[in-house]
Formats: structure tokens, C-alpha cells, sequence
DNA sequence: GTAATTTCTTGCCATAAGACAAGTTTTCTA
DNA sequence: TAGAAAACTTGTCTTATGGCAAGAAATTAC
């Protein structure tokens, strides 16, 4: 089970069945309950996780306090603060299960070493950093360019257990939209 | 003046003198041309560059065929598709200057040399990839929250260069609006 | 298991921004 | 430097989404 998952988030063609024995072993299982925080405003990551089972999110709060989710995390996907883990710094974000979850968790010293002794362990990382970059960007496109119901409908098809599963008003904040205008968008798609 | 530049852009608490200079010799000086493209969709990176003077930006076509701004270049950034240079696939993006250009490249195997054999100096590529990355999820965050009137303002106090230089239509791809809208949104403020 | 809270839906009206089109100004270019 | 092309502005009308508020439904908690 563990290797199984592992092996789909680990993948890059130079990585020896040694290298990932070796990531692997530093990844330990732990369980999340529902509303769980692994990380808040202000704290400095320690560490990130690979999501076995659940969903969860991250998120900040506007100006106005209204809190606005940045990401949805699903199976298979890391659940990281990238820029507390690997700048050092507080985080800006909370992230949180939305689900019970389990996880396989990792410390940062173990992936410190591991990344400073495994050349093609940093070329993964560096390659994950940068597709997480381009999703981004494909974000901010998407929030430009497509109606709020186009963009409901590729997160539908992504990962629809988001859609079944997170709270609407998480949804909207993640969309863009008000809660309402999502609880329109639902029933204009159910017509 | 080179030094100077470069030493800006590779701010790292932990890179050595010694380190610095290796880095910077693998830095060659270019100039470029109001208009030419340093990349095209298609094409896979080889390069990046640390811009000492003038303006660029990276945008991409949307499905009408509309060109949308992702992103401003100005003194002292460094131009860079990542995700094509890194994960060596081809862009998605285009990348063009905006005005005459100086700048020093840096070819990606020389960059490899250094990235694996400088400890310090891939802590500073993966904080400054990190960076990138915060800077994306933000401004996503705005287009969702803030107004494109806000929005401008932010990239007036922020890239001032580019609200005088660059064209109207440009700035308002980027911020997400119609040209008509930002011709307004101009007015309004010089009201 | 019932109250309390949260989540979701719906109505009404307001508003920011878009679509389209025409006109003006500025910048290229040969 | 004249003509063409781009860049920018403005008008009118439309539309998607927001703000606010009330009510229904579902979930949580004691």
C-alpha cells in the first residue's frame, strides 16, 4: 500500500529502486481526523505529507477575514507549504483536513538529506516545484479567462471528490465566486 | 555592473565569494531587440536570464486566439519559463522583450554543473523557486479578491515601469480585463 | 433527540466589467 | 514624411456576479 502510493508521487526516470527505498523509509504513516490543522498562519513547516485518503485544503484570510481556499489536496497529491518548508519562513497559509485523512508524513531534516545526497532525488524535486508552478499560473489564466461555471466544471472533472466532498463555500472562495453565485452555477448545471 | 546585478539576484545567506564568482562567470552578456522572442510555444528552454535593463514579458494564447500577459519582467528579475527549462519539455509560453534589452544568459548545462556540485547554490535555485511559487498563488488571491482598479495600483506601486511602458492591452491581459475597461479604470483615477 | 449551528438556496436589486463599434491619437515603416 | 497600422479612448447597451437578507435543509453537539 504504502509503496504502491509512494511510487506514483515519486516518479522520475532516473530514480533507482534504491534512491526510492531510501525515500520511502523516511515516509511514516499517520492518521488526520476531520478539521485537523497541520500547519497555521505564522508557524514554520517542519515538514509535508503525501495524502493516502481524504481531502484537505489550504487557505488564508483577505482583509476582510473571509477566509479564501487556495488549493484542494486529494489522494496521491503532496500536501505542502512550499514556501515556509524550503524559505524558512512563517507560513502565510493554514492548511487543514477536510476529511479524516491518512498521510504519509516527512520530515524536513530526512528530506534535506536525502535531497543533498541524491542527485536525482533533487532533479524529481526540482521538477515537482516547477510543475506546481505551471498549475499555478494555469490558475490565474483560468480565473482570468473562464466563466465561474467553466471553471466549476474542470474542477468537477479533476477531482470531482472535491466537488461531493469540500463544504460549498470552500468551493466558491477556491472558484472565485460568492456562495450564492456557486449555489446559482449548481442548479444553471442541473437544468 | 555585472557583479552588482548578479549579486542581487543571487542573495543567499550560505553562497561563498568563491561560489559567487563561479556563478557569475557562467553569465554572458546580451542584448536584445524591442520585440524579439527569447522563447516560443513549442520550443524547449535552454536558457534564462537575468535582465539588467529593460522590460519582457511571457504570455500565453487563450482558445480565441487572444494573447493574455502572465507575467512582467523588469531590472534585476530573472526571465524564465521554468517548467519547460526544468522538466525539459516544451513551453507553453512565449517569452518576448518589450523594449531594447540587456541581459546575461545562462545556459542550462552550466547551470546543471553548478546546481548539483554547489550545495548553497541549489538552496538558493529551490528558495528562489519557492518564491516564484508564493508570488503565483498571490496573485491569484487578487484576481479573486481585489478590483481590477486595485489590482492596478498594485502593479503601478510594484513595476512602475511597466504601467509607462508597457502597451495598454498588454497590462490589462494581464490584470484581467478588457483594454476598454483599463482605458477607464485610467481615467477614473486621474479623476 | 432536540436545540443550536452551519450549510445551502433563493429573491431582489446594484454594479463592475464585457461586447461591440466608432473615433482619435500615436507609432511604425517604407 | 505620408500612409498604414497599432494603440488608446469613449459611447451605448448587456450580462455575470455581488450584496444583503430571509428561509430551508442538513449537520453537530449536548
Amino acid at each position: 500500500m504504502k509503496e504502491q502510493i509512494l511510487r506514483q508521487v515519486y516518479q522520475h526516470p532516473e530514480l533507482s529502486d534504491s534512491d526510492l527505498e531510501k525515500i520511502f523509509s523516511i515516509h511514516e504513516k499517520i492518521q488526520l481526523k476531520k478539521g485537523d490543522f497541520i500547519l497555521k498562519e505564522g508557524q514554520t513547516a517542519n515538514n509535508y505529507m503525501v495524502l493516502e485518503k481524504g481531502i484537505m485544503r489550504s487557505f488564508v484570510y483577505d482583509y476582510n477575514g473571509d477566509d479564501i481556499t487556495t488549493n484542494f489536496f486529494i489522494e496521491n497529491e503532496i500536501v505542502i507549504e512550499v514556501s515556509s518548508l524550503f524559505q524558512r519562513i512563517p507560513a502565510k497559509e493554514y492548511m487543514q483536513s477536510l476529511t479524516d485523512c491518512s498521510c504519509y508524513k516527512i520530515d524536513f531534516d530526512k528530506f534535506q538529506e536525502l535531497f543533498h545526497s541524491i542527485e536525482n532525488f533533487r532533479e524529481w524535486g526540482r521538477a515537482w516545484l516547477s510543475n506546481s508552478l505551471f498549475e499555478f499560473k494555469q490558475r490565474s489564466v483560468s480565473i482570468i479567462k473562464e466563466s465561474a461555471t467553466d471553471r466549476y466544471l474542470t474542477l468537477l472533472k479533476r477531482k470531482p471528490q472535491i466537488i461531493q466532498q469540500a463544504p460549498l463555500k470552500n468551493i466558491a472562495s477556491f472558484l472565485g465566486v460568492t456562495d450564492s453565485s456557486l449555489s446559482r452555477i449548481r442548479k444553471s448545471i442541473n437544468l
